[in-house]
Order: structure tokens, then sequence, then C-alpha cells
DNA sequence: CTCAGTGCAAACTATTTGCAGATTT
DNA sequence: AAATCTGCAAATAGTTTGCACTGAG
């Protein structure tokens, strides 16, 4: 449960730590900025500061609870670590993020860093453009 | 020259464009922050404010002249558009940027776009990690 | 001469931090 | 009780904008 990951990172369990990972955790959206975290907890009656939330999933992502993202645009997005990597596809429209994964890309990637004599610590690839409806 | 790409974009050739694409053509390195290019100028004796740095930057990103980036961390980075698509590697100790570009990577990808009705607009790949010391 | 471009300072947005009081363990 | 955590407001960092003046065409 919830309360076991956040206690294994070294956190209290506390209100808002509880809230955020469950939001993070339950939610059908997969991927969530900081405000928008903020204000889905204030519409639910979860009463935190913005600060918090910052300063929570700060510490949620130190501990690998959450990823990060730096998508384009202003803010970032963050997504529970369900420990399975992925990348993204990004909707320009709507915003719409879906996911994917790739083992021929991946190996290309291993295979480039290997040939530049880069140590690959970690990689972000993301596809910009829009879902074509479907009927 | 410069002047014409400028006048191409249709904008007037102001010395702190002229100045702005001179460095982005002319230096070894290759990617710039905006800060970064406005202390390279001040340096230079060429008198900017950091507004004009940022607005330049905007404009010549539209216009397609230079390409503007969201690596990990706060600024953005911009480089010039030699026309070429390429993806990078970040060394997270030391900031060195290269590129790199593998037709099987940009294949995949067109290919997983395709499999979810997706209209592929732009990408972004980056590797983060480290160079290993060759001697 | 006209309109776009510039510098400055103020405004903004996303995020971080100091601090005193509240909570977890 | 001790140490961490929280909310608030103030501070930052990067970037954008309003405005009166300057400069390109």
């Amino acid at each position: 449960m919830d309360q076991s990951d956040i206690k294994e990172a070294g956190l209290k369990v506390t209100k808002p730590r509880i809230e955020i990972l469950k939001l993070l955790e339950t939610s059908e959206k997969q991927h969530f900025g900081a405000e928008e975290i903020y204000h889905e907890l204030l519409s639910k009656d979860i009463k935190v500061g913005i600060a918090t939330v910052y300063r929570v999933l700060t510490q949620f992502t130190a501990a690998g609870l959450i990823i990060k993202h730096n998508f384009e645009g202003d803010q970032c997005v963050f997504e529970l670590d369900r420990g399975e990597h992925h990348d993204h596809m990004v909707d320009m429209k709507s915003g719409k993020i879906i996911e994917f994964y790739d083992e021929i890309i991946e190996q290309r990637q291993k295979e480039i860093a290997k040939e530049h004599g880069f140590e690959l610590m970690e990689h972000s690839l993301t596809l910009y453009g829009e879902f074509k409806d479907k009927g």
C-alpha cells in the first residue's frame, strides 16, 4: 500500500504525501503537472499548499517513486514509476499523452552510446504530433 | 550570408540579430542558452539587452533559423538549424553536448507513430550520461 | 518618414525557500 | 519530546511584456 512506499523512502507518512501518491496511483490519467495535482487535491477538499506539492514531488522523484518529465512547454509533468521504462507520444492539440516502448530503439540507443564511449544513464524520447481521429 | 537569412525571415537586419546569428554560425560550440549568448555578446563589447536576445531567439526559432531544445534542467538551449536533423547526448558532468543521427531509430519512430494513428510532427531524443575519458 | 526593433524595468510563471507552528513517530 | 513536515509568503530563475526612444528601409 501507499504508506509503505512512503516509509521506505525514509519519509513520514503524512496526509499530503498519501494523497498525492494515491492520486497518481488511482487516476486513469497518468501524467500530472504540479499545479494540476494541487488543484485536484483542493477539489477533493484536501487542503495542501502548492509548496508542499512541489516538495513532495521532488522527494518522491528523488526516492524513485515517481518520474519527472520535461516535455515541451513550460511545466514539468510527473507520473508514477511503475518500473517499466517507456517513452511518450504527446498530442500537441489535446495534450493527451500516451506511452510506448520499443525494444529496437532501446537497443540502438545502447549501441550508439557505446560507439561514442558514452556511459548512458537515462534517456528521454518524446514524439510530438497529433492523434488522428478514428471515425 | 547572415543578412539574407534574416531578411528572408521577414526581419530587419539589425546588429543584435546579425551578431546572434554570427555567434551561432561561427562558434565551435553549437549549443547555447539565452543568458550564455547574452554574456558572449557583452564580452565582445556588443551591447544588447537580455530581452532582445530572448526576442530574437524566439523570432529565429519561429523562422526556422534555429532550433530550441528543452533538455533536462532549467533553461532552454538553442542551436543553428543546419537542416540536418539529429538527436543529442548530454554529458551530465561537464554539460557537453554532442549530436548523433541514427536511421534505424528514425525509422522506428515513424513506424511506431503510424501504428498508433499518430501524425508525427517532431520528436526529441536525448541520451543523458557521461563521456568516458579516452586516456 | 514609417514601422519594426531595442533597452530598461516591471511583470509573469514555474518552482524554491525561510520560518514558525503543526504532525508524525 | 524530537525531528520532520506543512502552509504561508517572500524569494528565485528564466522568460516575457509595456513603453518611449532608436534605427532600418
